[in-house]
DNA sequence: TTTTAAAGTTAAGGTGACTTAATTTTCAAT
DNA sequence: ATTGAAAATTAAGTCACCTTAACTTTAAAA
């Protein structure tokens, strides 16, 4: 029962790492809420424990064996979520901070149960991919950001961003989940605020928030 | 996720103070295997939280809040280990573990959820009573050590020690659960062992394993 | 009642994870 | 190429939790 923080720093690397799978100590400074200091700090004895290749003033990267650490706390983390939508029937917009404070103390073999209880699942409820038991990354179609439609177009939703509960409460009260079919009718210049239709409803959402949905174009 | 020494104290604490609702520290320091020292300095920060009644070289008790506290702690660590058991399908002797690495980091929502998915059940897998919403404990007959038992008695087991893990592999493997039917034939004289029949098979245990199983008399 | 072992406390120190403040390095804009 | 803002690091300090070693208090056995 050690390393949560620990954990979390190599989540968040993990996740926030960009193509080139490196990362500034900013981001993670800021994606953990914590100062820069801290995050030097921790670099320090991450690297030590062998999970970063990190260099004064230079990237910072996982390690083989970070980046293994990280995907398979990812993948707890994926497993409570949907685990406790599905099973315990918690609310999309309640799992994510619960399955935050749960994925640390959790045995692999429990999380193998659960997996299994779910019958093996490809995607979270947030429609973010589940690594496998040998870290096997379901193929996804992550879509791009719903801002980036243009008006006119029919998408379907095939991911969101999990880390903000009233974001997801917001967009569930509007009918927005997983797969569901959404018409972009105009997207406003003054402030770039979509209007969109759901279930034959029509509501306008801020850019803010379609930059947080995550959609592919029908046809 | 910051208390989790201090609730681990404050369950001990709980759990093993006496009829009179007092501990000794060194107590404290051999359940949680810390040094008298570092008892001594939780107490004090225990103390000025407000949750034990602390003087130097004098008894430790838990005060109102302390107490309302750790109940729930422990109601939490008995849903744990129950719905593990049940919903997941977890081995008896593997809960208690797990149960104790999760109790820390579940909201009360989440445990309310479980409690009325294992249809808000009294006691735990071992026999131990479950504390209700409220911290109303059910009435339980908490039996007497196996060991205390004379030759020619037939018992029921409503009780298992719950914290080790071995312990319960082993009289699982040797037919022992709870409510099972135990005839106990014999007590040596040199080891106190009983020699005892489960499932009509004849069985001996030692002094210390019969002392970790309560027990009632049949009729 | 004395004595002594066990229990409890204090002192000093360590580690992990954080902070703020001061400083250094990098990098992009001039 | 210089420079200034942003990013990163170091320094110094805090807090929770732990340790060992030395000391004090309690309580029970001689």
């Amino acid at each position: 029962m050690k390393n949560i923080s620990k954990e979390d720093y190599l989540s968040t690397i993990y996740k926030a790492a960009d193509s080139s799978g490196t990362i500034k100590a900013n981001q993670i400074a800021e994606s953990l809420s914590v100062s820069r200091a801290a995050v030097t700090d921790m670099l320090r004895r991450l690297s030590s424990d062998g999970y970063v290749d990190y260099e004064r003033y230079k990237g910072i990267r996982l390690t083989e064996s970070g980046e293994e650490y990280a995907r398979n706390m990812v993948r707890r983390h994926r497993i409570w979520e949907l685990f406790l939508h599905q099973i315990i029937g918690m609310p999309w917009d309640k799992v994510h901070d619960e399955a935050h404070k749960l994925e640390h103390g959790s045995s692999d073999d429990l999380i193998n149960r659960m997996e299994e209880m779910l019958d093996f699942p490809e995607f979270d409820p947030h429609g973010d991919p589940i690594p496998d038991k040998n870290g096997k990354i379901p193929k996804s179609n992550s879509g791009v950001p719903l801002s980036t439609i243009e008006p006119g177009s029919k998408v379907t939703v095939n991911r969101v961003h999990d880390f903000d509960s009233s974001f997801l409460q917001y967009i569930s009260k509007i009918g927005i989940e997983l797969n569901k079919e959404l018409n972009v009718i105009d997207v406003l210049d003054f402030d770039n605020s979509l209007i969109i239709i759901v279930d034959e409803q029509q509501t306008s959402i801020s850019s803010k928030i379609a930059a947080n949905i995550f959609v592919t174009k029908v046809n």
